[in-house]
DNA sequence: ACCTGAACACCGTTCAAGT
DNA sequence: ACCTGAACACCGTTCAAGT
């Protein structure tokens, strides 16, 4: 179905709204419950009813905001899978989602808020569509077990958001290599 | 040290207020953000200000929640690793984890809040400490992986809280199940 | 159609006054 | 020492009035 017709001034004050919300949780190291959607509407220069008009909740606000960092992320599968063996492709695309998450803390915030299912599970089917990818070849080649789905993944993925940033280098490595094993088929 | 003497009637507030605050959470479904501290107060009896005398920040009233939650949990490991080998003690354990979780959320949500290092380390060291001695031990038997300590497992066991209820007997066991295997020695 | 911003109800936190 | 509750600043949400 294509995309309704919206007026321009709508379509900007939506994308605005937006980066003022992107650029107000990387000042707040991506703690999603620290955004004031007054500051938000008065940085996008907009009015509150504006902003919600077009997000009803603060959760259709954060809803956006993750969808967008978690496009490069789904997209770094399918060459992944084309150039390796399942679970090595499984492997390199977990290292660079540390790596990548490493340097903007918004990413694993994205991961965990796409566990709430209830809102998120339509809106970035990207992650969730790539990971199912990965796992189903993986069960195919022998290599990982059967019974896990792409939420499981996402949901494990979770801790990492809760590793407190002065022991992420020590820590990230050893729970997704946990992680990872555990996946394996015995 | 022993412990300061204090004013029975302080003692008292102290109770109900986390007594009311317990009460809350459990009626709430467990989710720690929509705990009014106005109203805990108002059902404890005592002024606002007599709550935030007792516990300054909504965390330090959560933390002794949940360090109530623990102390069963933790108990429970000194029989099992007396009774049964150090991974079969782990598995039994998080067997019972689960099964305690099932019908009492906020066990789940202490467990990850167990994660918030800051605030909660020294509180409640007891689910520390009794996860440390069950990998210490099976690290001691080669069954378990030696790079791996109790806040690894806490992290991960984090994803169980974040398990719709409608999904928790199908999925909570796989994700342990993943988790053990994980931190398995390969 | 869409936008604005005052207004409302509520919350965390403080503090002068009490006992 | 400890407690009370009014008061303050702030936040999410709504809605009448504008363009």
């Amino acid at each position: 179905m294509p995309a309704r017709a919206h007026r321009s001034d709508a379509v900007a004050n939506r994308e605005r709204i937006v980066a003022a919300a992107r650029a107000a949780l990387a000042d707040s190291n991506g703690a999603a419950g620290e955004l004031s959607l007054h500051l938000v509407a008065k940085a996008a220069g907009v009015g509150q009813g504006t902003l919600y008009r077009h997000f009803p909740s603060r959760e259709h606000l954060l809803a956006e905001v993750y969808r967008q960092e978690m496009g490069e992320l789904a997209g770094a599968v399918p060459p992944l899978l084309a150039e390796y063996p399942p679970l090595d492709a499984l492997t390199r695309w977990l290292d660079r989602l540390i790596e990548y998450a490493r340097v903007k803390r918004g990413v694993m915030a994205a991961i965990e808020a796409s566990a709430w299912q209830d809102l998120y599970a339509g809106h970035h089917g990207r992650l969730d569509e790539a990971l199912t990818t990965l796992l189903d070849r993986g069960k195919a080649a022998g290599e990982l077990r059967a019974d896990v789905d792409a939420t499981d993944v996402i949901l494990l993925l979770g801790a990492l958001s809760r590793v407190p940033e002065a022991e992420w280098d020590a820590r990230a490595r050893t729970l997704v290599a946990v992680i990872v094993d555990g996946l394996r088929r015995r």
